[in-house]
DNA sequence: GGCCAGGTGTAAA
DNA sequence: TTTACACATGGC
């Protein structure tokens, strides 16, 4: 069986660095984190767009402005109304905090944001890796089916990301990079109706 | 038309 | 503790 290494570097290889995460500011990629829960990222871009076209891509803006409106700019992304409810939830945590930085700096700052509601675990490490810059492993839906073809690992989200954990350096442009390169992985070759085994880069280190 | 997309909260077994 | 279901738009 591979190791969790080995594939690492048979994807930076192949497909190089990603640089996640996508985003102009600290704030945006808090957003765009719950934005894509169970959406793709394509619509997620359209309604970044609408946000900042509004002027609204930030913490008080949002948070004063009406839920409904905030509703219908982010609707290219599904689940409109919950999501919405979660930004206001997000805004009102951070101004709180008083601003996006100390936001990231509370302590305890995982059980924190799994505190507020419509943060789960993959957005609460999503945002501490990428937007707070500490190493923690993120486990999506990706990481999830990957784990259990190449590794032969099925297992829940903590079990998951402990596998990961174990055996890589402590350093959050790795973890980054790893979550980034397996969400391409899974795009193009490992999806989920069936393995594209044509020009997977790991398909040497796969039992597909 | 069916499946999938960078999940989470809630309720019932 | 596990499983089922609601939440909703858009691309292929």
């Amino acid at each position: 069986m591979a190791s969790v290494m080995e594939v690492y570097e048979a994807l930076m290889d192949h497909f190089g660095p990603q640089e996640w995460w996508p985003a102009e500011s600290t704030f945006e990629m808090l957003v765009g984190a719950i934005l894509t829960q169970n959406v793709s990222w394509r619509n997620v871009e359209v309604a970044l767009e609408n946000l900042k076209n509004h002027g609204v891509l930030d913490p008080e803006r949002m948070q004063g402005m009406e839920q409904r409106e905030l509703e219908i700019l982010i609707r290219p992304t599904g689940f409109y109304r919950q999501k919405a409810e979660r930004l206001k939830a997000l805004s009102q945590a951070v101004l709180e905090q008083g601003g996006v930085v100390s936001f990231l700096k509370q302590e305890d700052l995982r059980n924190k944001l799994l505190g507020i509601k419509g943060i789960g675990p993959e957005t609460a490490d999503s945002m501490i890796l990428y937007g707070a810059g500490e190493p923690t492993f993120v486990v999506d839906a990706y990481t999830t089916r990957i784990t259990a073809r190449v590794f032969g690992v099925e297992a829940d989200y903590h079990t998951i990301k402990a596998f990961f954990e174990e055996d890589l350096p402590r350093d959050p442009v790795i973890y980054g990079e790893y979550h980034a390169l397996l969400v391409v992985l899974g795009k193009r070759h490992c999806k989920k109706s069936k393995p594209v085994c044509e020009g997977c880069p790991i398909c040497h280190l796969c039992p597909c």
